[in-house]
DNA sequence: CCTACCGATCGGTAGG
DNA sequence: CCTACCGATCGGTAGG
């Protein structure tokens, strides 16, 4: 785990509204400096390289999708086992993730095959191992027929990156609010699967 | 419209995989170069510069949604003018579009905002009006009772970003052809805002 | 389409 | 966190 003072956390919202807005490659280092009011050079007293940036808002992202995604599934689970109730809590999750912190998210999101090595593989894991939260979910729910037949993998890919596309365009001073958008969001996404109205 | 020679077309292609695989930003005029064997300055002989490369690729791409969602709408409004009926077509003109052309499409969506000046704003109020199809005639579904009631914008763009998220995923040697992703994505999108089964 | 070249900017280091 | 600096690469031009 990297070492995080205060600056070094707001180093990475800096960088990670620049790299929303124009994205990792189209940010150079010399601009997340300016948005701190300090030197190009003086970023690294706090940094190894612009790659550390970007893995570190890239990690604290990955982790807040899989703590909400974790509490939602144990809600969800110990009051039902539904697997209607559990999609609609990881839905839930998911948007109130990238709503609460749509720059991260999006950075997360759009930005994170700018990795190299490791960072890179390890991320790609967790990204598998969260869709594949969603493919597990809707493949338990076809099978018990909660859910219309569908195949599970395209399901999960189009529920996820029609979530995903709300981190593109969210914004904080937006029409519509987090709570109401989650709800939508659950009622869209549950009626794609389940077929008959509820 | 640009001049269009068949090398002008080799550096668009060549462009359009570059520029899906490591974004805009992320790939130097050399890049392109040297992906059609030939040296960087050489580029200059054909274009102008290095946006109007982009220009020229997000310019065909909106043309190909365009046309294929005009396609569309006059064929299923002739044929019934049922709003279910219009948007299963669109939905099927847009993945078409997609699995047809991928790196076209990615581009489209995902680094058009590195235009600048009247071609970012020609381009945005494109996208715009392409996404008021969509917008409308969930709205005139809706009116009609042939949706479920639902916010016409937050729909839209839930659907159109499940749409565009094709893009970065679909492979052309992948499990499933591009008419069964349409199949599917026809499926899911209706029943998102049908709600009873048919 | 090539060679030769341009100024600007890139990510990053040295030494304080 | 600053100044001063590094080699590499950037998009692009001149002249053939």
């Amino acid at each position: 785990m990297a070492i995080e003072t205060a600056r070094r956390r707001e180093i990475d919202d800096a960088a990670s509204s620049l790299f929303r807005e124009r994205g990792y490659a189209g940010t150079s280092v010399r601009d997340i400096a300016r948005a701190l009011d300090i030197q190009g050079a003086s970023l690294y007293a706090h940094v190894s390289s612009k790659e550390e940036v970007l893995r570190s808002i890239v990690d604290r992202a990955a982790a807040a999708f899989e703590v909400a995604a974790d509490r939602a599934d144990t809600e969800a689970e110990s009051s039902t086992g539904d697997p209607v109730d559990r999609l609609a809590a990881l839905i839930r999750a998911h948007v109130g993730v990238v709503t609460a912190d749509p720059e991260l998210a999006g950075v997360f999101v759009n930005e994170w095959h700018f990795l190299t090595g490791d960072a890179r593989a390890t991320t790609l894991a967790r990204r598998d191992a969260y869709e594949q939260r969603f493919r597990t979910l809707i493949e338990d729910g076809v099978a018990v027929g909660a859910f219309v037949p569908t195949d599970p993998a395209l399901a999960s890919s189009f529920l996820l990156t029609a979530l995903n596309g709300l981190a593109g365009w969210y914004r904080v001073d937006g029409r519509l609010g987090p709570d109401r958008i989650a709800d939508h969001y659950v009622d869209l996404g549950l009626r794609a699967l389940v077929g008959n109205d509820r």
